[in-house]
DNA sequence: AAAAGTATGTTGTATTTGCAACGGAATGGA
DNA sequence: TCCATTCCGTTGCAAATACAACATACTTTT
């Protein structure tokens, strides 16, 4: 565990909390490491939880797969994060989405109850940790919200530019990279491919953005990129 | 305050939380209540939050109004729940979103640092105040993840249908009514309110669903409504 | 009860989208 | 290096959508 202890300090879920503590918290917490391949299946609708996942290497895909078969990426969780807490911390829930490795990745498990029950041994970081779950949950709620903003464009150019421009503000700079291939912009989009290869086109074409691969510059800010 | 008791006591923010402890902990949380009309702007983006709001009387949409002018309904919050927790927890995050009155409401405002912080008094009950709080964060996580389900689709069909067979899900019956005018309706799901009137019209056409106004009932069930 | 205001339904049309199909480029083994 | 896959861009076309404009129904006010 101890060679983790870096991506660890440096999460949010662990803000606020000291090297020296982290190692007798994470015992009193139970926490357990699984480690998956690329494309493996971490957690698949519907299920009930009772941990919440800690990400320490690779990356992951939260998708949601409907009945027609039609994939949608509701969130890419990458290194030193955390996913699936919302549902971890309304028990009845059951959980409507799926959960797959982006890439080779260890992802570490770490029992809810454990982290909100002051412990009998009275460590005194539950509170801490408390706190940061909420702020976890928050701007993970903020996250969604701002896919949504990109999601009620009503068009594929609209929603292409509401998503880049985001990006851009994010990166602080017109030129940055994305973390989708363009099958997964699609789907975080919730656009067809093609069509969506079809406006990046043009897009270019019309000199408002340029894009090789996964770097994009946003060459022009008119009336229609500002968000 | 008192004549707001059954209201505060039913709402999830004071789940076990007893009657007898609620007045003491409204006033060390330093609640304030505001009144407002119709259609009134209680929050306007951008704007900075420290305290969250809840719901006496009356009811309010969380509206996303973009650079064109289109609004998007994010949720509607009836009496009883609280709105803009997450902007509040994450101090440093500008609200991008605004709240407008549904009707005549009564809006109470919490300072958020009231209640994570174990106040010196030490009332007891700010631990559960604090679980309330993460399960109720999660839970507007797991809506947005809903309303992502609906917005996801890809025509507006199937948002209708996606959204018109959770409600039924959700009361349990075929018939049941929904918090939205029509162009309420099209502002949630992101879509044309002409285009949803012909979509609305075309299933009653075709027998698959009925409605008048608000009142809604789910005909037959085919593959394409199953979600 | 009339008038004014609002909500809902209808329809025509230009645009946009989803879908399917294909070819070429890039990638990753063997 | 070759082969097999996967990824990406392109295009034609049928279908769906946004938009605008108008008609009708329903509410509220006076």
């Amino acid at each position: 565990m101890e060679n983790f202890f870096k991506i660890l300090m440096s999460s949010p879920l662990f803000d606020e909390i000291g090297e020296n503590e982290l190692s007798s918290l994470l015992n009193c917490l139970a926490a357990k490491t699984v480690k998956y391949e690329k494309n493996d299946i971490i957690l698949s609708s519907p299920e009930k939880l009772r941990s919440i996942r800690f990400v320490l290497t690779g990356s992951v895909y939260v998708v949601q797969d409907d009945f027609w078969g039609n994939r949608t990426i509701i969130a890419y969780i990458p290194a030193g994060n955390t996913f699936a807490e919302a549902f971890t911390c309304c028990e009845d829930e059951y959980l409507p989405l799926s959960a797959v490795a982006a890439e080779e990745c260890e992802i570490m498990l770490i029992d809810y109850s454990r982290i909100i029950k002051n412990c009998p041994s009275s460590c005194s970081f539950h509170n801490t940790l408390i706190k940061n779950m909420i702020k976890i949950v928050a701007s993970k709620n903020i996250m969604l919200t701002r896919k949504m903003e990109h999601l009620t464009k009503r068009t594929t150019r609209e929603k292409i530019l509401s998503f880049l421009s985001f990006r851009a503000a994010e990166a602080e700079n017109t030129k940055f990279s994305i973390p989708f291939d363009r099958q997964g912009l699609a789907d975080y989009l919730a656009v067809d491919r093609s069509a969506l290869s079809r406006e990046l086109s043009a897009l270019q074409n019309e000199g408002i953005i340029k894009y090789r691969k996964n770097a994009f510059e946003i060459m022009s800010l008119n009336d229609k990129t500002i968000r």
